[in-house]
RNA sequence: GCCCUUGUAGCUUAAUUGGAUAGAGCAUUGGCUUCCGAAGCCACAGGUUGUGGGUUCAAGUCCCGCCAAGGGCACCA
């Protein structure tokens, strides 16, 4: 395994540190440099210049000259303020490629705790609401969470937080009762699911623009909100058929862009044990009384003092994180970690429920909740907002992809889907997940350059060749005289694991993506200079091995960004 | 008013968590098919990393001030 490299390599540099300086007690730091900088690098020698008083340079010459012969480096170099660089030997970096091209990959493992399992909460769409362009972008970001954590050897459990209580439930079924007056109910049922999901979009603009300006409007709202809340039987038949629609029309979503939950949590479920435990906290002198209200005091920690329970006796979004909080917790034993994929405004709320939860259970809840921060998709003609009706919905983007893709290339439908998808996915995740995205409707998704597209086509490409000589008989790189272009790759291919690693602790699909493009212009370079099948006899064996090894990366990390690979285009 | 986040080429952005010459893509300009898929490849150009200071062998990254944008700060979710 890599890892045992990195750990001789940091064993042998120590060793030879404390050749001429035996009091070092440091630890030795190895990175993964520029390619042109070797395979390992260390800033030993600058960290000690200090401790020593001594120029770094001679140091890490001094560290060279000490150094154990070791068959895993080939060379070692000292630079400029004083870097030692490694440059790893064939036998090393030769095994990973064999094991890519026969698509093995061992990465290395990482945990949060000793259960060895997390839960990624994500998607949250409200019910009766739109899946719109931010919901995709979140849905991208979570799925390719989960699977990263699950390629560190997690056990990893999929959930979705929805409101399907609330204020803007209540303003919807205030609206869509006027509708099935005039309407009839059989006629909205006879709807397309499509119909119905624009027809409870279109009552909720309206009963907003009702709410800010109507008196009465606004009572009505509050009364059937509060019958919502109580489960009384007069609302219930409507409140349970349009949440339906809004469930199936979610499960379209997901189901598109390859997702799936392992549960699906909602308000109505948990606001009762929220409200229970908000009020066993008041008891415990955790929570407050305030105007009626039952608050928490952040002051004292630094934090914003919020609302659980307002003063009609409800639970907030607060109270009802409680609950939700609880349920997740018990329903799968204990867990490591509970990844709540989010925006950023809720950074207080946030801060507050997993105080207050830590309060409440130390040992169950603390230090367990992380919010992992994903930002906006914003217009760059404007920002998005329901009432202003220019709400990008998810599956627009889709659609609009897909055209363009249809109208660029002769692909067919079902090539041209999955790479729609591919796009828009790719195109979140490109980035990181915690910088805003301004997303242009004209330029819509790029279809070239660092694109889904790009790296797909190279995809098809090295399938393309492999189809024309499928046989590897035997690999025998480890004692070829390789060439430059082949070697960089080679090195490449050896820093994947370690990447999707990176990827995995840090929650940041944008480092696959990356790596995925920088392989890929590798390949397409190597590609385009050198002779494949046409080579020489070991020659074309070893290019035939690394188109292998790369195609295989390139499925395997698409598959961590959530993304399916085409064979054809 | 207080708190948080962000500011990198005309546009969209990366930078291995303090490392080496700040890396790409779009757009612009010029070039590459008797040959494995040109959705490709190469080249040119584009930067005082918002700004002023500080710490360090080393700062886009850390600290302080200022400017600008976004978000949050009691009964919405």
């Amino acid at each position: 395994m890599y890892t045992m490299i990195e750990q001789n390599i940091g064993v042998l540099i120590r060793k030879s540190v404390i050749a001429f300086f035996p009091e070092f007690q440091g630890e030795v730091h190895l990175t993964t440099p520029q390619l042109q900088f070797g395979d390992y690098s260390t800033n030993i020698a600058m960290i000690l210049a200090r401790q020593m008083k001594r120029n770094p340079f001679e140091i890490a010459e001094e560290i060279v000259k000490n150094l154990e012969k070791n068959d895993a480096i080939e060379t070692v170099q000292v630079l400029k303020p004083g870097f030692v660089n490694f440059w790893l030997s064939q036998k090393v970096l030769i095994p990973p490629l064999e094991d890519a091209a026969r698509d093995i990959f061992k990465i290395p493992t990482y945990y949060f705790g000793k259960e060895k399992k997390v839960m990624v909460e994500f998607a949250h769409p409200n019910t009766l609401k739109l899946f719109h362009i931010g919901h995709l972008r979140n849905i991208s970001t979570g799925e390719s969470v989960v699977r990263l954590l699950e390629a560190v050897g997690n056990k990893v459990i999929r959930s979705n937080y929805q409101g399907d209580v609330g204020l803007h439930i209540g303003k919807t079924l205030w609206k869509m009762k006027q509708f099935v007056t005039e309407l009839g109910i059989e006629t909205i049922r006879a709807y397309s699911l499509h119909d119905k999901i624009a027809l409870l979009g279109k009552a909720y603009a309206q009963a907003e623009a009702a709410y800010g300006v109507d008196e009465q409007a606004k009572k009505e709202i509050y009364r059937i909100n509060k019958m919502v809340y109580e489960a009384d039987p007069q609302i219930m038949d409507l409140w349970k058929e349009t949440r339906d629609w809004s469930i199936s029309y979610f499960e379209e979503q997901y189901k598109r862009v390859y997702s799936h939950f392992d549960r699906c949590y909602f308000e109505s479920e948990v606001h009762k044990v929220g409200l229970a435990t908000a009020k066993e906290l008041l008891k415990q002198g955790i929570l407050k009384e305030s105007e009626g209200a039952v608050v928490f005091d952040g002051t004292q920690y630094g934090l914003d003092t919020r609302v659980f329970i307002n003063s009609l006796g409800f639970p907030t979004y607060e109270g009802k994180e409680l609950g939700l909080a609880q349920k997740e917790f018990n329903d799968f034993d204990t867990i490591d970690k509970n990844i709540h994929v989010v925006t950023p405004e809720q950074t207080s709320f946030f801060k507050i429920t997993f105080k207050v939860e830590e309060l409440l259970d130390k040992e169950k809840f603390g230090g367990k909740q992380y919010h992992l921060i994903y930002e906006w998709v914003k217009l760059k003609q404007g920002k998005m907002s329901s009432r202003m009706g220019n709400v990008v919905e998810g599956a627009w983007i889709l659609d609009e992809t897909k055209k363009n893709i249809l109208e660029k290339f002769k692909d067919s439908e079902l090539i041209a889907e999955v790479l729609a998808v591919a796009s828009v996915k790719y195109s979140f995740l490109k980035n990181s997940t915690n910088s805003p995205i301004a997303f242009d409707l004209e330029e819509s998704i790029s279809l070239e350059g660092n694109s889904a597209p790009y790296i797909m086509y190279t995809y098809v490409r090295t399938q393309s060749i492999l189809n024309k000589e499928k046989v590897v008989p035997s690999i025998r790189l480890a004692t070829m005289n390789l060439g430059e272009s082949e070697r960089s790759i080679i090195r490449l291919l050896y820093q994947y694991r370690e990447q999707v690693k990176k990827a995995a602790e840090t929650f940041a699909p944008n480092i696959i993506a990356h790596y995925l493009y920088e392989l890929t212009r590798e390949y397409n370079l190597f590609y385009q200079k050198n002779p494949i099948l046409k080579a020489e006899k070991d020659q074309k064996e070893a290019r035939i091995a690394i188109t292998q090894a790369v195609g295989k990366t390139i499925k395997n990390g698409l598959y961590l960004m959530g993304i399916e690979t085409v064979e054809h285009m």
